[in-house]
DNA sequence: GTGGTCTAGACCACC
DNA sequence: GTGGTCTAGACCACG
């Protein structure tokens, strides 16, 4: 397990915390029953207060992504990779859906906002084939 | 000129005033010279705290699309629809290409990612005729 | 709004203090939009660390208990003393529940539960009319 | 004696084993003078921390529930039976005193309570006699 | 050893 | 003034 903390980001250290262990469980770098790093160790190879790990970690409790087993550490819970993915592919269309509508509310019309989303949308999958509609030959 | 705020919003309150003044601006709704209604008159409208207005303003002043007139108002600086317009297309293309890097980073494919990006922008946009590519004349 | 907390209980005091604001809002002795006392203040009233009473906000923000007024402070929820009131309910019936199906597994038969039932209930509520059963007259 | 633990349970597990001792001898499916397995057994058919068994045993012979003969083993002490009934409908009275209590606090009245009461007995019990008032004979 | 809670005090953004 | 975040260090229950 690799993790990475950046001061001075928009989201605080807590909040990168819990987004990379939401992440590594929905790509199955971590499984349901494994054991996470305990806070402590993650502090200190963070270099970070073990308090703000433990936040961390106790959201992702509140989230049912982690269990608890008192005295020996915190385990991915059961149904945490369905529960992540859901979550990822839902923030992913709520934030995309809040761009563009930002952008149609904008002096753009429906053909730029498609053209500026074609623009980035190769920039950064690179040129594989887009999907094609229904009437297209 | 029409403003409204929403307290509760993840915005904050001054944030909100100076997004909406620059998309009036873009949009062509305040031209360049035109005075915009003073820190009172605004905060007393959208009752809120007169400092809130004030530092929206000065921000406003600070990227060069208000003026000071002194003792006047503030106006409408010349070129500020250009810069509005460019800096919101700016913005927005950041935002996507935001969303759409952390959605490849995410379990995702890029037919997936591809999939969803039509999805939603079909349900913002309506089904509008989509951009063509390279068999395009 | 008084508030009380008690060291060396079962709950942690940032749950008691949770605890109690539901109850407050349930009760509505706390309308929606009302503000409630500042983290600093509660913590000096209580003698308690500020940070206890930040938790329990922050909680009670995680459970659309309360809205964040950014620089102004934390207000009643809409919709908080509908969810606060069924939660309080859920609750009650399954810890009753667990009671009672933990009273069976004893050695104790249907009829000796009951009658213990019934003794508690007078014991706390008096001897008010107890529920008719529709075949009694 | 079949014994079994959760973990992810919110009791701990050398609690979950003090109670089904108590339970068991209550039942007498463990009588006064029986040895009970050793904590090294226990542990082992588990797969628990032995720590977590013979912090149990500790507990229940300071309960006296349990006597050491020593170079031998534990057995259940006399008049343990006795001790674990009562302590039984004892936990379970206070336990239901303060679910009711707590109803009552709230926005329940009297009548509300009763009702909720009679559910849950009814929902756990089944539909078997309730007892009666007053006009009993 | 593990996590959970609390205290104390700092800095930040926002109004 | 407000809440939000982070650090530092203490004590507790649990295995």
């Amino acid at each position: 397990m690799f993790f990475q903390v950046q001061h001075s980001h928009d989201l605080p250290v807590y909040g990168q915390l819990v987004r990379q262990v939401k992440f590594a469980v929905a790509s199955g770098a971590l499984a349901p029953g494994e054991l996470i790093p305990s806070v402590r160790e993650l502090a200190r190879r963070l270099a970070v207060n073990p308090n703000t790990v433990a936040r961390a970690y106790r959201q992702l409790q509140d989230d049912q992504v982690l269990d608890a087993l008192p005295g020996t550490g915190l385990q991915v819970a059961r149904g945490a990779p369905r529960r992540c993915r859901s979550e990822r592919t839902k923030l992913i269309r709520e934030r995309l859906r809040q761009v563009i509508e930002e952008a149609r509310k904008s002096q753009l019309d429906g053909a730029e906002v498609r053209q500026i989303v074609a623009t980035e949308l190769n920039a950064v999958l690179g040129n594989e084939q887009p999907p094609r509609r229904k009437s297209e030959k």
